[in-house]
DNA sequence: ATGCCTAATGCAATTAGA
């Protein structure tokens, strides 16, 4: 089972584009952020064409996310984190799809640091790890994926020394994803890749993709018994070359089917 | 320090992205 998370920076704008990659690489499960676009424009007729059915959780112009299937129902646990009644911004959907909870996230970019939006992003963050502790003690197959907005390491950055200061690199940022994982998430690209400097994410500036000067910001973390599952993990660049396209790649994890021995 | 690019809104120029 192939499952996806893709930032299209505009679900309408980068229609064409979203779904000669669907048509492509046939993902069986795929979270979906940035739509950019009200509740009533999501085009849930394309996708249905293709065969995914849809959850979205969408707002006028900014942020909006959603889930696809074509492995079976979708069914919505929640809309929106937990912790601040006030928060507006749609950046987080959850949904058990084919036996596994599927938590899609859009992490705010937190940028200018310091600053409100800063402020806004660690807090967001908090809440984050507050509710993905409820769903690791839950003890059900879990993946959070999404646009996290962090780069991890060193490693995950073209250049980490002009980022030390950027919101995305920030090192109360980097503290705050790591005490995630600590909880028991497996980062699955970085867990079958150790050292590869591999992107997920190229601006549209100076011809970053041309240069690969990349960053590794959308990320897929697995419950345990998840990560017993992982076969391959990884990101499907050449999406990036695209005309129209998004400034993310779509990346993706491979999961064996579960074992009928162990059940 | 800022623009470089791109989308949405809405019809010009601003906001936001990362």
């Amino acid at each position: 089972m192939k499952i996806a998370t893709y930032n299209v920076n505009g679900i309408n704008g980068r229609l064409s584009v979203l779904l000669q990659w669907l048509d492509e690489a046939k993902p069986d499960i795929i979270c979906l952020q940035e739509l950019k676009a009200p509740n009533e424009k999501f085009p849930q007729k394309p996708l249905r064409d293709l065969g995914y059915t849809a959850l979205w959780h969408a707002q006028k112009s900014w942020n909006g996310v959603a889930i696809l299937s074509r492995v079976g129902e979708i069914h919505e646990v929640r809309r929106g984190l937990p912790g601040n009644p006030d928060d507006m911004q749609s950046r987080y959907i959850e949904a058990a799809v084919a036996g596994i909870v599927i938590a899609g996230l859009y992490l705010p970019n937190g940028n200018p640091r310091p600053g409100p939006k800063f402020d806004y992003k660690l807090r967001w963050f908090e809440r984050l790890i507050a509710h993905a502790a409820t769903l690791m003690e839950s003890g059900h197959p879990v993946i959070l994926a999404g646009d996290f907005n962090v780069m991890p390491t060193d490693l995950d950055v073209y250049k980490p020394e002009r980022w030390l200061d950027d919101a995305l690199f920030a090192p109360e940022v980097r503290a705050a994803y790591f005490e995630l994982l600590e909880q028991g998430w497996t980062d699955a690209l970085r867990s079958l890749h150790p050292g590869e400097a591999i992107y997920t994410f190229w601006d549209y500036f100076r011809n970053a993709y041309a240069r690969n000067a990349g960053l590794r910001i959308d990320h897929l973390l697995l419950s345990p018994s998840l990560t017993d599952r992982l076969i391959a993990a990884g990101v499907d660049r050449h999406v990036r070359s695209w005309e129209k396209t998004s400034d993310h790649a779509p990346v993706w994890v491979d999961l064996r089917n579960r074992s009928k021995a162990k059940r």
